[in-house]
DNA sequence: TACATTTATATCGAATCGATATAGTATTCA
DNA sequence: TGAATACTATATCGATTCGATATAAATGTA
């Protein structure tokens, strides 16, 4: 996952390890630590799809190959990840750019259809729980994450639509 | 954080790991894999928190014990961390039953404080964004994540007013 | 009876976290 | 000027968590 939001970053351009980290942190995954981020930049590097470029001193910047390239066009397509994680399909998201744009569409509503399936089983435990079973917070928790499985889905309904709009231009 | 969690539910009654995880579902922590849950229980038995029923078979089933209750109180009351994850503060909420009611309000304000904290770097953030600098999904990510946000402060101040209507029924 | 599904525990390597160490560079301000 | 403080930057360590996979008993069902 880490090696995703490395690899989209550095296609914009050579960056060093703290450097991603505030860029990371500007995209709202604020909470990537140093203990992962530097592991995998050596990781990455090892595997070829980033070059670092020794600047001046312990700096050290880094950019993308042309494998780390394709490695980024794969990781952005890969649909091995039903029911993906939330973080994960925001950085994917935060690098649509780099995603051709035909299989966007897909890709959201990909997306869609798993929470589709997340709100279902939510209500469905709320349900459940409704029954005077669970205390009060539980019940409120469960009932505030049904309100943002709901907001998601709305929000990503108007990106569907946008993308559409996008595609056929009448 | 898994602690807390097999803690918090233990606290109702004796259970072994496959129920475990059925219920930390059922409660919204869908993603809490087996490879943590086992290796979490026999940590928490080694250091006498909770005590192994061995029951018919391979199955065993987990009781709380008067420690173990302790280091319960002792995690839902913690305010060492400043800036606390997301599901680490829905796990605490979901026993906050557990938690004196006195501290409870206090513990929401925390929350509350930490999402105003959040709230405002992100808005600043979406600022400097906006000078056309990024693309348009990161820019509705962002947005995205400003609203999503206020809303669970929203909500926030629903169970602060319903906590504080409580403490003071007048 | 034979087969598939569900329940249940377990393990393994890899990824990630959170805390801490270290040191150079800038800023502040007495 | 010099001392203290904050920021930038990389790195490492142990513990936790993940994700995939193995195993096998119990249960459902054709």
């Amino acid at each position: 996952m880490l090696d995703l939001a490395v690899l989209g970053l550095l296609r914009a351009g050579p960056r060093h390890g703290y450097d991603l980290k505030g860029h990371l942190s500007e995209l709202g995954f604020r909470r990537i630590s140093f203990g992962s981020l530097y592991p995998a930049l050596r990781r990455l590097e090892k595997r070829g799809l980033i070059i670092a470029l020794r600047t001046n001193g312990r700096r050290k910047a880094y950019r993308l190959s042309e494998e780390g390239s394709a490695e980024l066009s794969r990781l952005l397509r890969d649909e091995s990840h039903p029911n993906e994680e939330d973080r994960r399909f925001n950085i994917r998201l935060a690098f649509f750019r780099y995603l051709e744009p035909a299989l966007r569409v897909r890709s959201l509503e990909r997306r869609r259809r798993d929470l589709i399936d997340r709100l279902g089983s939510t209500q469905r435990s709320l349900q459940r729980a409704s029954g005077g079973t669970v205390d009060r917070y539980t019940l409120a928790l469960m009932r505030h994450r049904v309100i943002s499985i709901q907001a998601d889905i709305e929000w990503l309904d108007e990106l569907i639509a946008a993308e559409r709009g996008k595609m056929t231009p009448d």
